[in-house]
DNA sequence: ACGCTGACTATTA
DNA sequence: CTAATAGCCAGCG
């Protein structure tokens, strides 16, 4: 019967996970976590992926969101088209995400990926 | 409900 | 070459 109505409160879709299902930040950490080890992307690239244009400003707001996600979202492999990690003062130390990046065989000078269109994977091309 | 901010990008001066 | 501005969309006070 349909005594559970939940109301339409909220009418974003939740899974019973607590996770929205139907959410602009989901689709994001999805592409990001399909991000292969030793490669990176950018906001832009992955905001075309979605079909959104000019909309890497959102990508970028998914990734603040993406913190305490299951399963953990790499944003360390997400960049600026510049390769520059400008969203390294984001993470629990801003020297956390050339550490990761690093640890994957990507050199890291300055805050700017070295050979960065070498190391990029872009989601349209690869999907 | 309105306005501001923001992990971006492209264009113009 | 660098600096500044506009366009974009969604969350938050």
């Amino acid at each position: 019967m349909k005594g559970s109505k939940p109301h339409k409160t909220s009418l974003k879709k939740v899974l019973p996970s607590g996770q929205p299902e139907n959410d602009f930040f989901n689709q994001v950490w999805d592409i990001v976590r399909q991000v292969p080890k030793g490669r990176v992307t950018s906001y832009g690239a992955i905001a075309a992926a979605l079909g959104v244009k000019s909309g890497a400003r959102m990508v970028g707001w998914a990734m603040n969101s993406s913190h305490g996600q299951t399963p953990t979202v790499p944003a360390h492999r997400v960049v600026n088209r510049l390769g520059q990690l400008s969203g390294k003062n984001h993470f629990p130390s801003p020297t956390r995400m050339q550490e990761l990046l690093e640890k994957e065989k990507i050199r890291v000078i300055n805050d700017q990926i070295i050979d960065f269109e070498k190391h990029f994977w872009d989601p349209l091309k690869e999907l």
